[in-house]
DNA sequence: ATTATTGTATTATCTACTTAATACAATAAT
DNA sequence: ATTATTGTATTAAGTAGATAATACAATAAT
């Protein structure tokens, strides 16, 4: 899977909230190891350094812990799991509506787009 | 007005940005001059530098277009005006959805959480 | 004619991010 | 016991963005 990162953020960032994606989503599951430092580090074509930053932020944030020698598993609190994800969706609701409405669009205008254009894309 | 620059993108990138949604909701209209490079470096609380690199990247998008010394004006041109806010607009609803899939949401919850969310705030 | 304002260019310095190349201690695997 | 893998730390170098301090040419305003 590509990793899509881009030079308008620092890569650091973008890997973070990737993985915290990862994880609410349920691609990486309560309790599960994910793959060490370097062997993430080589799949998205960055420097070990940057993806250490990357994960060492997302222990800050309590959704993966680390066993020294043994690598990191994803937290198996999974109220704080369900958490996060409702706050990530609430950002982006609220980010989204807040845009729209700097570029002059009302509630109900933005509701209709949404239900014409909501349709049309799959995976691409 | 506060201009919330953050230091999570390049300032002129989101200076660019910015200009760009005042000028495609009316804030500056068609034909209308613009504010100095050093106004509005001052108003913005940054070097004259960024700004000026910000309004000359936005006057190769077309928007705005420079006499010299008599300042910049925004364009006649409403077509291009009206397409490029519903360029924006398409981009912000296409991010949006993708976002929120990757989140785990399907299309008809993502219309429901954004009919709930949308008449919480106003201005704030 | 003089002055002020305009966009623009230049040079130097600072900071944050990224890469590179190692190194080390702890421990799981053998 | 030895080896390999883990997270982590360190030092150096490169790059992009931002600031600072000027300077200049063109022209609108006086």
């Amino acid at each position: 899977m590509a990793w899509n990162l881009d030079s308008d953020r620092p890569i650091y960032a973008q890997i973070l909230e990737r993985i915290e994606i990862q994880i609410v989503s349920g691609v990486y599951k309560p309790g599960e190891k994910i793959p060490s430092v370097r062997e993430l580090a080589a799949e998205a074509g960055v420097n070990p350094n940057t993806m250490q930053r990357a994960l060492a932020e997302l222990e800050r944030h309590g959704l993966v812990s680390t066993q020294r020698t043994s690598g990191r598993v994803v937290t198996e609190d999974m109220n704080m799991i369900k958490e996060t994800r409702n706050m990530l969706a609430k950002e982006q609701i609220q980010e989204f509506i807040q845009r729209m409405r700097e570029l002059g669009f009302e509630k109900e205008e933005i509701l209709t787009l949404l239900k014409s254009e909501a349709g049309g894309e799959k995976n691409e």
